[in-house]
DNA sequence: AGCCATGAATGACTCCAAGTCACGGAAGCA
DNA sequence: TGCTTCCGTGACTTGGAGTCATTCATGGCT
């Protein structure tokens, strides 16, 4: 590891200081495609570097002369996995028309979908979130912060103005929440080993997984929701979406 | 790092197969000792086990004689360092005698002294939690789902059997939002830098802390407190406790 | 075309920390 | 005292991250 976690003055090597031109940025892109499959398939350490180059047929010196250290690489690598990402918003427009709970339910339920088509950039963002050094982790936190990929903010806006969130808390309040609990439950629901708190009775029956989906909303609802619009018990529960719907790909721009 | 996160059938090497003797116990725990301290120190990477071994003026080989791997160390150190925080019934008994939302109340104010006195354990935990590798990761969650070091579930009973949370909700649902969230919002809390998403803008305001700790439990208690004992606003939020209780160490045992 | 300047690529090299192991010594036991 | 078992040792191996002097490619300029 470079001296990155030192008290040194100086900024972290990774942050790229000058454009590229375009000739190099075609490769740079090649090697970040090439690195993330080795960090999906064998974590973080054991993914070598110098096996990236044998495979894009390079030197080891050049994924170094673009990316500076290996904590650079993946620090790219893990931003254009969570910029592939949807955004909560970019849910078909007659989810987003059902409202704010309904677009939860709707990426709660297509997570899976997502992830079996492409399991390479969820695991990515795994390791940027709990695989990685805490010196990485924290330039994680700065750009998730800074670029907010999954578009919460503006989601929570979102329900903010169609009424069906409280007013009386700060927006950075229900974003956090959001975020929180949205990210933990989604790692729940797709890998029981990471925790298997909420999942690990059952075998991954699916109608279980279901309810439990709907009862984490429920609890949501009541955290941030606003009071009126609290349904009573089964009506207002965000409605069972066709499972064409769900394999459908959403609006991605 | 040992061929640990490969397929193979063997088990971790960190998963100690004989009982020790008494004798080399004492020298365990005094590695243990330092090599918390180191970890906490430089986080996982930059400590050096060799580094160790000279403050313990002891040969290296000794210490991967005892913990078979870096990784059997640091899970030895984070077991440590996780028992050693108090559990959420541990708190005073006037506090538990006020409820479920008072003692939660009671530990989130009282984390920020803890820290200060203690600091050691915390950044252990937060190495455990976020620093390391998905394998260790995953050793790590069993652990915590086996020992349940904070007490939740037994907290989570307590505030049941206390009428104070709703029965409508799975267990371990409410255990899960419980630790998810009190976990995150406690980091940050301490760890600006961790998560300055809640509370990058202002400079570390204690008023601000106060009041977004009211507002978080507020949140909670919407979520998984039952409806009936929902405050009207400003009636029954906890009292503030005396800041002379506070400092008081709990009765952990 | 020929020439130069600048950026890109190379691969042999260094560095360094994890992890190993054959051996010597100490402690327990008869 | 002799035997066994465990412990500690430190020189050693391994292997991957990161470096750098050199070579090569590109594209602009006259």
């Amino acid at each position: 590891m470079a001296g990155i976690a030192s008290n040194a003055v100086e900024l972290p090597r990774y942050i790229s200081r000058h454009a590229h031109r375009p000739r190099s940025e075609a490769k740079r892109s090649r090697i970040v495609d090439i690195a993330m499959q080795y960090f999906a398939e064998h974590g973080y350490h054991a993914a070598r570097v110098g096996d990236m180059a044998a495979t894009l047929g390079i030197a080891k010196g050049s994924i170094f002369q673009h990316f500076g250290s290996k904590d650079g690489l993946f620090f790219e690598v893990y931003k254009r996995a969570v910029r592939s990402f949807p955004k909560y918003l970019d849910a078909l427009a007659d989810v987003r028309a059902a409202g704010f709970f309904d677009v939860l339910y709707y990426w709660l339920v297509r997570t899976e979908h997502l992830l079996h088509e492409d399991w390479i950039p969820y695991r990515i963002s795994l390791l940027g979130n709990y695989g990685t050094d805490l010196v990485l982790k924290r330039e994680i936190n700065r750009f998730l912060i800074a670029e907010d990929p999954y578009g919460t903010v503006a989601f929570v806006r979102f329900g903010l103005e169609r009424g069906e969130l409280r007013k009386d808390m700060d927006v950075e309040m229900i974003v956090s929440i959001l975020d929180w609990t949205m990210e933990r439950f989604q790692d729940a629901l797709l890998t029981a080993e990471l925790d298997p708190g909420l999942f690990r009775r059952q075998g991954e029956m699916p109608e279980k997984k279901e309810a439990r989906i709907r009862q984490f909303l429920a609890v949501l609802r009541r955290a941030v929701g606003v009071a009126s619009a609290t349904p009573a018990p089964g009506r207002s529960e965000p409605r069972r979406i066709a499972v064409a719907n769900l394999i459908a790909k959403p609006n991605v721009p």
